[in-house]
RNA sequence: UGAGCAGACUAUGCGGCAGCGGGAACGUUUUCAGGUCCACGAGGAAAGUCCGGGCAUCACAGAGCAGGAUAGCUGCUAACGGCAGCCGAGGGCGACCUUAGGGCAAGUGCAACAGAAAAUAGACUUCCGCCCCUCUGCGGCGGUAAAGGUGGAAUGGUGAGGCAAGAGCUCACCGGAGUGCAGGAGACUGCACUGCCGUGUAAACCCUAUCCGAUGCAACGCCUAUUGGUGCUGACCGUCUUAACGCUGGCUCGGCGGACGGUACAGCAAGGGCGGCUCAAGCGAUACGGCGACGUACCGCUUAGAUAAAUUGCCGCACACGACAGGACCCGGCUUAUCGGUCUGGUCACGGC
RNA sequence: UGGGGUGUCGCCAAGCGGUAAGGCAACGGACUCUGACUCCGUCAGUCGGGGGUUCGAAUCCCUCCACCCCAA
């Protein structure tokens, strides 16, 4: 979904996928079940380690939070939080975010910052040994 | 001025910064990816999936039955259960609105409770006359045809004549039926005559007329990695057999196929990608034809095509302070949700000239 | 996206044109020293919403709403 290429400050151009798209149900559910679970008023956070050298992110957005154009608000406002903090977390990670009713009625700026302050320290806090992109 | 009716249109706008989707151009590069820049990027209902088509596949989809849909008439349309005009019925002072509105005189079913009786003929009570008699009453014989508290519905209704008492028995009007004439494209309408006529329900079974092959873009076509001998098809080998069995939309006719096991030779299915995919029964203006739905001619325009799925986030300004709500193959309708605003044409009431 | 189904007391449900059965639960009483079991009685229904057909609709028809299941 938000695949990109990423130039470093140095200068030295290198080819890193930063966050791939989860699509199968079959990573939903271990993500479920076997990961971290980082919950919060607006969203709830669900970590769990991949082989891989990127993140893999999926996106729920249920039936409970109202009809389509609320579900699409709900995506938009995630993907654009984390779009704004995706450098900042730990690497080799699937991570879904699960909206809730409460994130209607926010807007993008207290996302991205609950994203900076509490949920990204958070997943560092759980996966310490996992690389970062930047440091502070 | 107030109230109300019908129809059509519209769906916050502008600017700044950052971001998303696919596309054209530029230019870097072996190629890919990326960069710069340009214009574009959800709806009137995109929704519900209630109808109708296009498109695609199946290979007989044939014939008949079954099943489903529709139901005043005439048109429009690719088609429709849609729309337009008209007819009938109902509602409103009116503009106007609502209307599944064929056939119970083909057959069958149902009509609870109440009521004498609920579908087919009359029985019961009442009424009238005569006879017997204990001479009021009761009983018997006969006449008459609807008066009988009910019910949604009672053998046409109201009034008058008539009679022993009554009765379409007779007459007038109304309702309904049949026949004829006239008008109309038709539904139907009007008039005249006959004549006295047994309910309601087909959104009960059913009958009549018309229409319907099935499955749906997750259809379907092409390319390709890997895996497996699991499923299917063909080929080869073996065994059994000429009547069953299997397939063909649910059944019948008809049609097609021998069946089972083994070999692992060939193909298919299962993952991914590309196509299908948006220029079309397209939209807009003008003219002509038509009461209208709509049609014809000519000119102009190109207006999403994603694939975990793009229209956003933040800020500022304006005002009426912003509703319902997001494409997923595409169209035509219907239905439902909806803050408001604009325009057009009728109607009624009151006042003035 | 396409297809199929279900809504009836608080819960489980029967009824498919004519007064809405029954069980569990609740409440009251009896039995018992008390409770359970058992017995008797009571209560409770916009038949998912709206419109239509019919004399009459939970039932028939149309239309909305909610929920569930199937294919992928």
């Amino acid at each position: 979904m938000i695949c990109g290429l990423f130039v470093l400050s140095q200068g030295e151009v290198s080819v890193l996928l930063l966050t791939d798209a989860m699509t199968e149900n079959k990573l939903f559910q271990l993500c479920y079940r076997k990961g971290t679970c980082i919950p919060s008023r607006m969203v709830v956070l669900y970590a769990r380690p991949n082989q891989l050298a990127v993140n893999r992110l999926g996106i729920t957005t249920g039936k409970k939070l109202g009809n389509a154009v609320c579900r699409s608000r709900a995506r938009r406002l995630i993907r654009q939080a984390w779009r704004e903090n995706e450098l900042d977390a730990p690497i080799g990670l699937d991570i879904v975010i699960v909206a809730r009713t409460r994130l209607l009625e926010e807007n993008a700026v207290s996302l991205s910052h609950y994203l900076r302050k509490y949920g990204i320290p958070a997943l560092h806090r759980v996966y310490a040994d996992k690389p970062m992109r930047r440091k502070g």
